[in-house]
DNA sequence: CGCGTCTTTGAGTCGCTTCAATGTCTGTGG
DNA sequence: CCACAGACATTGAAGCGACTCAAAGACGCG
């Protein structure tokens, strides 16, 4: 199966050179079965890593049980980037699926900052999308019902399937318990359920046994009331001056 | 007086050439007042700011008048980076203050990345150290009440203020109207004031005219009850190999 | 079939909101 | 020097959304 090399590019467009590069990494796979750790708060950060299949939260604790998923990763994201200016992981990286994640060490991170700065310049751009959806988030959970997070929350999750392909009849199996839903966005897991069955009734999405339908996408759309933002994709590389890297030129120049 | 250089060094060491690079952009200073916008949602995004004097809100609208307040920037801090991902900007950068910023256009971002990869490096962990910061944020707005949100805040404040030497007597002017915090912590103003009147009344803290006294920094840290993350300073920069860039050597190595 | 995990539902409570009014400060002009 | 306006802070009372506690139902797995 082709790697989900879609984030990658994103904002840059890559070279032959480039691909190949990303894939001598996949080569050091690693699986992980469902509900175990990638990686918990306080172990060593020794890089960071690259989804190829899978499902994965990673989330904070706060004291006593309360902890916050503060994002859910699907394949072709990059995972634990956050840490790297951490000495010790700040984060808990939990398999939500059976996942294979491929393995970025610290230091080839560092070469590819001197050796191809146009890749550099892709990852830096990633990372302020990721930023940007952080804040999303907390605008979220900070000004907006239950109702409405968790129906920004099926959406959200609705698009960045269809950006990787992983939909099936505007329907999609969620691994998500109500619990990790409800650390997800704030609420107890009872109040998850109440809130996904109004979501039902009201005739917006359809549930069975793990698998949620969009049956409404206008009417969930105005539930949730927010503009998604407008990504850049290479419209941002460009107006960075098209940082070549390593003389190699650039594809869509020709 | 200096420029607050201390953000752009707690990752990479300066060279003198660095400094020199940066001290241009500093030239090119603007100046906005207090209340008035350095940059609003939907602008055009000609690139970043690096905010010399004065504090900067930067806050996402919601529907209609709801509007979450991201960050509260300080001095030193670089302001707009998010919106780089986006074709428009996504954040109103509101200053809170009279301020100083000065502009540091696209094309020159991305130069940096070919001519100088080691200030892209700490441009780059710095991102990540907010991305952190923003997961911080979202885990206490997600799962904590608004006194602990409260404390937290003001004990994030005074940290990143003495980090930036501008405290006083351990205590600091915070030029933000209850209707900001409000915003900020994702509660009523009404809940503010109740709020801070409580840690006032427990002797936490002491408030005269838009001036705070941290008057009980440990009960004041047992309210917000979150160990602070550990940051990795030059230790993240070693960890990824140390990328000197265009051949200046490491001034640590000597 | 039986066990554990997850989901669903009910009833009572609490934190925060909403609405509304009063109090306080600061700057401005007569 | 005082009167006034506007913005901000403070306080009260009532209501609602989400929480807590608790129990029963459904599913998946050995």
């Amino acid at each position: 199966m082709q790697p989900p090399y879609h984030r990658l590019e994103e904002f840059v467009p890559l070279t032959g050179s480039d691909e190949g590069l990303v894939r001598r990494f996949a080569a050091s796979s690693r699986k992980i079965h469902r509900g175990h750790a990638i990686r918990r708060e306080g172990d060593h950060v020794g890089g960071i890593f690259f989804l190829m299949e899978g499902w994965v939260a990673s989330s904070m604790m706060l004291r006593e049980g309360r902890r916050q998923i503060v994002k859910v990763h699907l394949p072709g994201d990059m995972l634990g980037m956050p840490s790297l200016s951490l000495s010790r992981a700040g984060e808990t990286l939990e398999a939500l699926t059976d996942v294979v994640v491929s393995v970025i060490p610290c230091p080839a991170l560092g070469r590819m900052f001197i050796e191809n700065p146009r890749l550099a310049v892709g990852l830096f751009l990633s990372t302020q999308k990721e930023r940007v959806a952080l804040m999303q988030s907390l605008s979220w959970i900070g000004a907006a019902s239950a109702l409405e997070r968790l129906a920004a929350f099926l959406l959200d999750l609705h698009s960045r399937l269809n950006a990787a392909g992983l939909t099936r009849a505007d329907g999609f199996d969620l691994p998500l318990t109500q619990q990790h839903l409800a650390d997800l966005l704030g609420i107890t897991p009872v109040h998850v359920n109440r809130t996904l069955k109004r979501l039902d009734q009201a005739g917006y999405v359809q549930r069975s046994r793990g698998r949620i339908v969009i049956a409404d996408l206008a009417g969930l759309r105005a539930v949730a009331a927010n503009a998604p933002p407008r990504f850049a994709d290479h419209e941002a590389w460009t107006r960075l001056g098209s940082p070549s890297g390593n003389h190699i030129p650039d594809p869509r120049a020709g």
